[in-house]
DNA sequence: CGCCAGGGCCTCA
DNA sequence: TGAGGCCATGGC
């Protein structure tokens, strides 16, 4: 077994199934989603960015309640009415134009032709969308279009950077690369997999907290990575 | 008070 | 391409 999939695995037995896409407060992580649901997975997407999920919590239950939680409500409502919902999760101006033009082109679009395309198709779409980077594209194809790919943000750079198989700073494609490389695609794992990296980060990984005694990893001995051998990311 | 949180865009060299 | 500034609230 890979290590990649051995990290996987020891992480899902500390931290237990993560049933991600967390909609309207609750883990389910049902596979069959109506489109409402994938909406409100790529509007979290964009409200989640550099912002913790407790306050995208709040700004999506204001959508909800003001019944504006649809791509036609959002896409036709005044900027400053959408800003003054998603205040909670900060750089709201910015977020809600973001989720303006989004909506605007999904309901030109169409969302179920969007996700039908073919994976890398839809990226380049999704990237070519004003607001929307690497992470946010990656998240909405994985947890919306439910095709498989590796979300890469900055709990992913740090637990590997830790375990010696990149810089913290490394390009986002080049460990993207690394991971799937030598992982199977599949939508279910990579699901599972960023969201026990997240959950990882948070209880035991933090910014401060550098690899403790109580991290599975270290004790299961997965931080002993030399980053000499397999090649590290190059970061130039 | 400072740091951090499931980033991304713009500018400038 | 890369470094640095900017966006901004809430929790601890």
């Amino acid at each position: 077994m890979h290590e990649f999939q051995k990290i996987h695995y020891v992480l899902l037995k500390q931290h237990g199934p993560q049933r991600w896409w967390p909609l309207n407060g609750k883990y389910t992580g049902k596979s069959r989603l109506s489109d409402e649901e994938k909406f409100e997975i790529c509007v979290g997407a964009i409200l989640t960015q550099n912002t913790s999920w407790k306050n995208v919590e709040k700004a999506l239950c204001n959508l909800q309640k003001a019944e504006l939680l649809k791509c036609e409500k959002i896409a036709n409502s005044k900027r400053e009415v959408i800003a003054a919902l998603i205040r909670p999760t900060g750089y709201f101006n910015q977020k809600a134009k973001k989720l303006q033009l989004f909506s605007v082109h999904v309901q030109k679009r169409g969302l179920q032709a969007m996700f039908n395309q073919p994976l890398q198709k839809l990226r380049e779409e999704l990237l070519s969308l004003w607001g929307i980077g690497p992470e946010t594209a990656d998240s909405i194809i994985l947890y919306a279009a439910q095709k498989p790919i590796f979300v890469i943000d900055a709990y992913t750079r740090r637990i590997f950077s830790r375990l010696g198989y990149c810089r913290e700073d490394c390009v986002y494609d080049d460990l993207q690369r690394l991971l799937m490389a030598s992982l199977p695609m599949d939508v279910k794992l990579f699901k599972e997999y960023h969201a026990l990296i997240v959950e990882h980060a948070k209880v035991c990984c933090t910014k401060n907290n550098v690899l403790s005694d109580k991290c599975i990893l270290k004790v299961h001995n997965l931080n002993s990575h030399n980053p000499n051998k397999i090649k590290c990311l190059p970061n130039s």
